[in-house]
DNA sequence: CCGGATTTGGAATATATGTTCCATTTTGCT
DNA sequence: AGCAAAATGGAACATATATTCCAAATCCGG
């Protein structure tokens, strides 16, 4: 019968399910197969789905489940729904209790943050538009000055963007740097404005985007993909998902978003 | 309250939640972003799930999906399920499928320096010395005004780093902001500063340490592996060592112990 | 072809999950 | 400040789904 440990990841899965199915009776056996041709559908669907699918009854499937090793239907779609959403539990809250906890140690933060930053880093390549990369790097690159904006927490990144375009000799310049000087008389048609603004959004960065758009100056907006008004504004959207807790944000992905657009901006004007 | 058709499509879906979600409550709200933020978890998740992770109670999820136009979560879930296909590639098979694209495309460039940043960030937990960083932590938090100095490529680690330590209430002051201004006489004794700098080392902050050292005040530097001068001054060395690619040097990893740093000191300080 | 062991189908049951309702709180208005 | 309308939290309820159980069917070695 089900021998003792289930498997733990999907690989380990797909071990058991090839070791297992040399020797199934046949309604087993149809499960097997089944499961084999549509391992992915068992996220998102019921024990009567896979039996109808496999052409069993669900009582059979359940049998199949527990000789796979796990205690259930249940507990082998568990499996398969973590591993989906590429598991990143919510490392918000998690990090939130570490503050309760007393659990201070610069080595354990640290530990935590490089998890969330991964974490981050897989979620970036879901949830930035290749398309909207590929618009933006044509706007910026076309445009005779790039306008950079990002207060407060954004404003690293707009920083480290202006330094890099600089870098490249691509006519760039930051925003807001100076003393709250506004600059907007600055802004030309020909331009672009490159917007960086995460919730809770500045003001300042909203009403400069807004006045920009209104003079047909193209925006590209580095942004979370919350709904947030940029989206109404007819900018060019880079969404980045980041974790963050309270007054942080682990910026890991955002600034390799941020250096990727650089890069690609700087190539292909040179070109 | 909500509209006739429901969504028949992710698209529909997408559009929808803009248009609905420019009046929304709080609590609304809070599911609004936290569903265009996770929209791919709807498929696998239960509406306890996506409720705890808006932060809210399943009720409130439950008017959520009634607002969007569905008879309830189960219906709205139905959809995500069925446009699930063959579940999204996998982190691997999506960073390869970006670096298939055009040689200086921005999704090419962008896959490339998240594939830099995740070496980084595995790097950064061998190269960090644990005792060095409780060090760290001990001597900035005990310090009576933090000094931040970090110029060129490393200025956005630092103002970041001045962002996160006065959100957090820890006083701290970063130098060579406005204008190129020397600030030398700011430092006293009591404080502490905090250089970060890379190869190559700009001349200023290696000035800036050496000064300050001679006054006894206690330096902490965020800075590469490699031998460097600043290991000579006596301060203490927080190694990260960040993956080339290209020119640039994708700053996640350096952010990362950023943050991490700031938080300890934060915390530690408020206890 | 017989008898025991194995496998199977389907109904009965337990559990998890979705949904609704209403008392309480908050908000916005005059 | 006082009121009405809107929003919210949480418990009660309904439904869907997983799981178990056992009698009937099937298989297999003599």
């Amino acid at each position: 019968m089900a021998e003792a440990g289930a498997p733990t990841s999907v690989k380990e899965f797909e071990e058991r399910l090839l070791d297992v199915s040399v020797a199934l009776p046949k309604r087993l056996k149809q499960c097997a197969d089944y499961v084999a041709a549509n391992t992915d559908r068992i996220a998102v669907s019921t024990v009567a789905e896979m039996a109808e699918g496999a052409g069993v009854q669900p009582s059979a499937f359940m049998r199949f489940c527990q000789i796979m090793g796990f205690s259930g239907y249940s507990e082998m779609q568990r499996l398969f729904r973590e591993s989906y959403v590429g598991g990143w539990p919510d490392y918000a809250t998690r990090l939130d209790h570490l503050r309760d906890m007393g659990e201070h140690s610069g080595p354990r933060l640290l530990a935590e943050f490089v998890e969330a930053s991964r974490a981050s880093l897989e979620n970036l390549l879901k949830s930035v538009d290749p398309q909207a990369l590929e618009d933006a790097v044509e706007v910026l690159a076309s445009a005779s000055l790039v306008h950079i904006i990002g207060l407060r927490r954004s404003f690293a990144v707009a920083s480290y963007i202006a330094y890099a375009l600089e870098k490249m000799r691509v006519p760039a310049m930051l925003h807001g740097a100076a003393g709250r000087l506004e600059s907007v008389n600055a802004i030309r048609p020909g331009d672009a404005l490159l917007a960086i603004t995460f919730s809770p959004y500045s003001q300042e960065t909203l009403d400069l985007v807004e006045t920009v758009r209104a003079r047909e100056v193209p925006v590209v907006a580095l942004t979370d993909a919350a709904v947030n008004p940029l989206r109404k504004m007819g900018a060019t959207i880079l969404a980045v998902s980041e974790v963050d807790f309270g007054a942080f944000r682990s910026l890991s992905a955002t600034l390799c978003l941020a250096i990727a657009l650089s890069t690609a901006v700087g190539t292909r004007r040179s070109t």
